[in-house]
DNA sequence: GAGCACTGC
């Protein structure tokens, strides 16, 4: 339920894309319900009929757009439109600093679908690293230009695709999205312009297309523009990367947010953050607060204690109601920051970093910012992540502030003294520096790039980065020994899969257990699906998980999983399934999505080894109902535990361990200690009476992740035989000697 | 006895 709110926008007097919806035929666009958009600012715009789009008469659709037509031209990058339209058209690459409100997302990409397309072919591609900004924006931009989405103007992101082949000239997608098309067309011929939003935020993703398209354009699309938006402090960056390219600015339209430090640093976030809100609810006037804490702990620590305080308030101050808000929290309670408080009562929301960019909340007038967050940090040598709480960077402070002045005026309280503030690095250490890199190396040896080290990247991830990442490939059999991508490497490439799941789904491939394997890959690529339960009914959740799920108690998460989803699909009614959800906490929105990943993997898995078959643009079809069918007569069968753990230690031979005589466990590759995470069914309880008597202590376990906070933690962890250790370890070494 | 945030033909 992440709502992410758009640039508002709007723009330009000439409008030929009405005239072009006019004439050209309609095209049958699956009738699909359109998600609607709201934006608040754009007040005096009454467009609730946006949600019926498809059923309205182009009469209305254009009677709308000329509605919006005169917000547009309120917009600063409206007024500035000559300016940037000169710059572009003279440069290959332009760099854009448009500030929050400035409408660059919506409006620039509409100047130049009027200006350069009407003379050349090909369409507008713009790039967001999130989904929901990506649909937002093409559902507003198709309205002001008068056309139906999905016609001109469209969108792509995973799972949903409003856009037509030959008749989309303005497409929103994500970045992920572009990648997958830069894979499938090199060149991106079907473009003339490439337009990259929010790449000061710096995802793998958006770096790596950058680092495409520069190269694209000292080759074979000398004519491709780029145009980057980013925010001020990473232009410079981008100008430098594309050999100087200009930087343009256009400011925003938000509104003041004055900035207040403490006097000496505090001790306690916790307790300093409770007091700020408290006592700012009791100095100001209206205004909702926004605190950003660095994790869930923090969060439910300080809802509990502002719960405890808030009876004793003084009467003449509006009554504090709290919320948490963290990705891990169930949608329900998630979406209550959106419900508007009545009466004489104040919003408190406390919010990790969720708050900075995914989600943005109405009526928020003051943010306290502790200036911590944590951030997870890949160590290259060690093979495994690092949950890091680190100080913020001056990006980030700034934008955290800017959240209370999307409105009105605001006020920012910053929990540390202005010193602190001065040392705080420019901008965050960006994600190709920190992250495992191995999907990002298998995107370039599929593209084509032999010297990954000497690639045109953007920012150097480093050679040890590279050189950990080229090994792993290697081992994973996906490149050979002169570092070429394999067979096995390019079927791992086009897989939406990290490269270790790959390998485990070719695997269950070749040993027919793939209709099995692929439910547990869905289930684990789906972020948040089981979900921690509140400490209250921690032990209740837990037991009830373990009575549900026999196999999943005695071969751990991963057969848990398949258990789950089994039982999850077998409910009849959305009732039933949503009480089914709420009693084992788990989520019922990340099961909708294991469905949608389970059949996509199924496609490409098909299509993967039957190259014979004609290729399904649009998937689905026929192909399903099989495979349902498949899946199904494996469910009659008893399961074949064994091989289904195997698949996947092919894909994690270095994620194993080996249990010691004190029931601890040693990694295999280092032989440092590592426990079992206490979300995993395998975590053995201190009070536990023990009926694990029939299964004994686990010999080894094998992990998909391996995660250091305070030591370091195995997650979703299944019981190995060291019998399969010995038979898939040479194995896995005889095949990279080769 | 513990869980930053995104994303993919």
């Amino acid at each position: 339920m992440a709502k992410s709110k758009p640039q508002h926008g709007h723009q330009n007097g000439k409008r030929p894309g009405v005239k072009s919806a006019a004439v050209t035929p309609v095209r049958r666009h699956g009738g699909r319900k359109v998600i609607s958009f709201e934006d608040k600012q754009d007040a005096g715009s009454h467009d609730s009929d946006s949600e019926i789009v498809d059923h309205i008469s182009k009469q209305e659709i254009q009677t709308r757009a000329m509605r919006l037509l005169k917000v547009r031209e309120s917009l600063p990058v409206f007024q500035n439109k000559e300016k940037i339209m000169a710059h572009i058209k003279a440069n290959p690459v332009t760099v854009l600093i448009g500030e929050t409100g400035s409408g660059k997302s919506t409006q620039i990409p509409q100047f130049l679908m009027d200006e350069i397309m009407s003379i050349h072919k090909g369409a507008i591609a713009v790039t967001q690293p999130r989904r929901v900004a990506a649909i937002n924006l093409a559902t507003r931009v198709a309205q002001e230009h008068g056309c139906r989405l999905g016609h001109e103007v469209g969108y792509s992101v995973r799972f949903d695709n409003k856009s037509h082949k030959t008749r989309t000239k303005l497409k929103y997608l994500t970045d992920g999205m572009l990648i997958r098309e830069l894979m499938l067309d090199r060149n991106l011929s079907n473009y003339k312009c490439i337009i990259i939003d929010e790449a000061h935020e710096r995802t793998i993703l958006t770096d790596l297309i950058l680092g495409f398209l520069k190269e694209l354009q000292t080759t074979k699309r000398k004519d491709l523009k780029v145009i980057v938006m980013s925010a001020t402090l990473q232009a410079d960056l981008f100008s430098k990367f594309f050999s100087n390219a200009p930087i343009l600015f256009v400011e925003g339209r938000k509104f003041t947010v004055d900035r207040f430090y403490l006097p000496r640093p505090c001790e306690d976030i916790v307790d300093s953050v409770v007091r700020c809100a408290i006592q700012l609810n009791s100095s100001e006037t209206t205004g909702d607060v926004l605190c950003f804490l660095p994790g869930q702990e923090e969060i439910d620590k300080a809802v509990a204690i502002l719960n405890k305080v808030v009876p004793y308030l003084d009467e003449s101050v509006p009554r504090v109601v709290a919320y948490p808000l963290y990705a891990a929290l169930p949608p329900k309670e998630q979406a209550k920051v959106f419900d508007p408080v009545k009466g004489f009562k104040r919003k408190i929301v406390l919010a990790t970093n969720i708050a900075e960019t995914s989600v943005t909340i109405p009526g928020v007038k003051y943010v306290v910012d502790c200036g911590l967050r944590k951030v997870k940090v890949w160590r290259h040598q060690l093979g495994l992540a690092t949950l890091l709480t680190v100080p913020v960077s001056k990006a980030s402070v700034s934008q955290r502030a800017g959240r209370a002045g999307r409105e009105s005026a605001g006020k920012c309280f910053r929990l540390f003294t202005e010193s602190d503030y001065q040392q705080l690095p420019k901008q965050s250490e960006s994600e190709i520096t920190r992250c495992e890199i191995t999907s990002p190396i298998l995107m370039l040896k599929q593209y084509g790039v032999q010297d990954v080290v000497n690639w045109s990247w953007l920012e150097h991830p480093g050679k040890e980065a590279i050189v950990s990442g080229l090994k792993e490939l290697y081992e994973l059999g996906a490149l050979n020994e002169q570092g070429r991508i394999t067979e096995k490497g390019r079927k791992m490439a086009l897989l939406p899969l990290a490269p270790h799941l790959s390998t485990v789904l070719i695997n269950a491939h070749d040993t027919h257990v793939l209709p099995y394997v692929i439910d547990i890959v869905s289930c684990l690529t789906v972020e948040n699906l089981v979900l921690n339960p509140l400490p209250e009914e921690r032990d209740e959740v837990n037991e009830r998980r373990r009575a549900l799920c026999t196999l999943g108690s005695k071969h751990g998460d991963l057969i848990m999983l398949k258990e789950l989803f089994d039982m999850y699909q077998a409910l009849k009614s959305n009732v039933e399934r949503q009480e089914w959800c709420k009693q084992l906490c788990v989520s019922q929105r990340g099961f909708k999505n294991v469905i949608k990943v389970r059949e996509q993997l199924t496609g490409y898995m098909k299509r993967l080894y039957n190259q014979s078959e004609p290729q399904q643009t649009q998937g689905k079809s026929g192909l399903r109902k099989e495979d349902e069918e498949d899946a199904n007569s494996q469910l009659l069968q008893p399961p074949d535990i064994p091989g289904v753990l195997k698949c996947f230690l092919y894909g994690f031979v270095k994620n194993t361990a080996i249990g010691m005589p004190d029931k601890s466990f040693r990694t295999t590759p280092t032989g440092e200690p590592i426990s079992v995470h206490p979300s995993s069914m395998l975590f053995i309880s201190g009070s536990s009476t023990g009926d694990d008597n029939s299964t004994g202590p686990c010999p080894a376990i094998l992990y998909i992740e391996h995660v250091f906070t305070t030591k370091g933690y195995a997650r979703s962890v299944s019981r190995i035989e060291l019998a399969w250790l010995q038979e898939i370890a040479s194995g896995v070494l005889k095949q990279s000697s080769r």
